[in-house]
DNA sequence: GCATATAATAAGCCTTCCTTACTATATGCC
DNA sequence: GGCATATAGTAAGGAAGGCTTATTATATGC
């Protein structure tokens, strides 16, 4: 009986990405988890702190700290919302901007290491598939 | 300019089945590192910690710890070295297998929904291009 | 026979995430 | 209007998984 190792792998590999990234970071003052907070502000600009926190998948007390962390370093704003007050509007502030070129270039760099082996066409071959997963799994 | 997401995707999908692992063997009392390590090992049985430690790429101490968890399950064993009385040598015990077997069951069930929307092909696919990557990080 | 290296561990910390419980506000219904 | 229920955000505290640094015991090389 063979069993498939897919769960270990992905751990494995998102392991040694978040290690390096974060090693790299370090002097900027985000992690890996400050970092997909970020990305995924900047694709939907503007959201409510729940919603955000469902896109990450996390609790919403969890996405709170992370942007308790990001205002503090001015990357991120909480903006109230005026049709009701019990949210906020997330912003990304432009101080954020170069900051997150920086980081892509952090993360695009720790990407083309751990893929060197791979094709143009295998890259994309693999994104597909994870995409694919990720997709059902929401 | 277009980021590759590779190490969100596979940081976002491993979280998604180390969480239903644990939710689902809790009653048995093993995460899923600690499953990690009770695959590794029975893959690598009598090898000291240091040597399942790199297998693992953790850090010696973080082993120590996880091995600790599993003697008191009872399913792991510490056998001192008789040519090197600084070594531990590592064996699962009669009690792991079946409930390895459990496990297996578990980690099977979890992979089968995660990918259930690709096919055997695809996750051939997928297989391959992870184990490259992981091959060229060590 | 001493200097250095190695295996395992101890102490204590960080990150990420969680559960539970609370406050403030909004909304639906009588 | 006024109450019941739902929702957005947060506080408190804790668990899991990992780390750094330092210690002990033993092995090894010169």
């Amino acid at each position: 009986m063979i069993h498939s190792k897919f769960g270990f792998l992905s751990y494995e590999i998102s392991h040694v990405i978040r290690q390096r990234f974060n090693k790299q970071a370090e002097s900027i003052g985000v992690t890996h988890s400050q970092w997909r907070v970020l990305v995924h502000l900047s694709e939907n600009e503007n959201c409510r702190q729940v919603d955000l926190a469902d896109i990450l998948n996390v609790k919403p007390i969890t996405l709170a700290r992370q942007i308790d962390l990001l205002e503090q370093l001015s990357l991120v704003k909480r903006l109230n919302d005026k049709e009701d007050r019990r949210v906020f509007r997330l912003k990304l502030t432009t101080k954020a901007k170069p900051i997150m070129q920086e980081l892509w270039q952090i993360a695009d760099s720790i990407e083309n290491e751990i893929c060197n082996m791979l094709s143009d066409e295998e890259k994309g071959v693999l994104s597909k598939l994870l995409i694919t997963i990720k997709t059902q799994l929401s």
